[in-house]
DNA sequence: CGCGGCTACTCACTCAGTGAGTATACATGA
DNA sequence: TCATGTATACTCACTGAGTGAGTAGCCGCG
């Protein structure tokens, strides 16, 4: 992932994965892919072995450390933890802005939700504020993109339009959207074990 | 691509390709991926390396042959044209169904109307049908997993009300999807930035 | 006459995503 | 009691998505 230049929308769970190391303490893969599946199993779609990529592929970029820990009976674990460096990019990425994107809007701004109501509450009215503005703008240049588009292109006018009542989906989303609240009808996020 | 199992939802262009030769001359990849961007360019987002790449593929699994084409003063043309078995696997794509999934709609369903408007367009009226009946199935479905999903998964919730959302603004699309008609504008939305 | 942009394709790479396989432990119930 | 299934925990090998840089001659433009 290149350093600065805007996580426009990561593709891969990956961040989430090195969130759950970041809210918590070390654990494995196995326990990581269960999480992921559990609590953001309707964000992100992973085969348990698309995890153990990832898992790879961060430890090979020096986010995470691993250590193997024999067990009794049971399989060995490989045991996870974030380095520094993993920690600082994982904060980085939670603070910078979602890309403008119905996508990243609908992955990678939950994922950021998620762990900034676990870790850093506080951010959250600002980041729903933040991302009501992105979309706001993205609907502003759609509907500029529409207006450009001639008559001769219809599935591409098609397309925008689908895409422009999209956007405004999430933007009603993001209006509604206060997680600790639940969603309209889901009940109060507890605080959390701190 | 699995021969039979229901193309759920292709990922990549390959049909779109396939496509521009069915409803036309052989051609060679440089104006096919320009015919992309040109006429589909907001459903489908390939660089130029990737749809060769793509095109390759298809022919090492012959649904395309090609021919290099030698020219006077400009590069070689590698000339390319559907096989049978190509032209039968992109119309047995054509009159599938789309795959009940929102990318699945915006992606493949959009560009199956292309190139039924051009090559069957007596079935476009029938396939946005169809399509709405798979979609109201969806919504249906999707209620149903938001009912079925815990208080504690407050960021799944959060997902499914936001694909909900997205779900709908799919159909009230595909109630006023007419693509030779050109497209009729979406109601403006919030009164918040014009 | 130099410069950028068009034509046309190639190569080498990393990451996404799947599916099958491995081997042990424990619960279930016929 | 003993087969069957499910959970634990990870590995491997593969295809496909997607990017970026490179090549190399041609053409129009100021």
């Amino acid at each position: 992932m290149s350093q600065d230049a805007a996580y426009t929308a990561s593709r891969s769970p990956e961040f989430a994965l090195l969130g759950f190391l970041a809210a918590g303490p070390p654990t494995h893969g196995y326990d990581l892919h269960r999480r992921l599946i559990d609590e953001l199993g309707q964000v992100w779609h992973a085969s348990q072995s698309q995890t153990y990529n990832i898992l790879a592929r961060l430890e090979a970029r020096g986010l995470v450390g691993s250590t193997v820990v024999a067990q009794a009976r049971l399989p060995a674990r490989r045991l996870l933890e974030l380095t520094p460096d993993g920690r600082a990019q994982f904060e980085a990425w939670l603070a910078a802005p979602t890309g403008a994107s119905i996508r990243a809007m609908r992955v990678d701004f939950i994922t950021r939700l998620y762990f900034a109501a676990r870790l850093h509450p506080e951010m959250v009215p600002g980041m729903v504020q933040r991302e009501l503005n992105t979309a706001h703008a993205l609907l502003h240049d759609l509907q500029a993109d529409l207006a450009a588009t001639p008559a001769d292109q219809p599935f591409n006018r098609l397309a925008l339009d689908l895409r422009i009542r999209q956007l405004s989906a999430v933007i009603d989303w993001l209006a509604n959207c206060t997680p600790n609240e639940g969603v309209s009808h889901a009940p109060p996020l507890p605080p959390d074990l701190a």
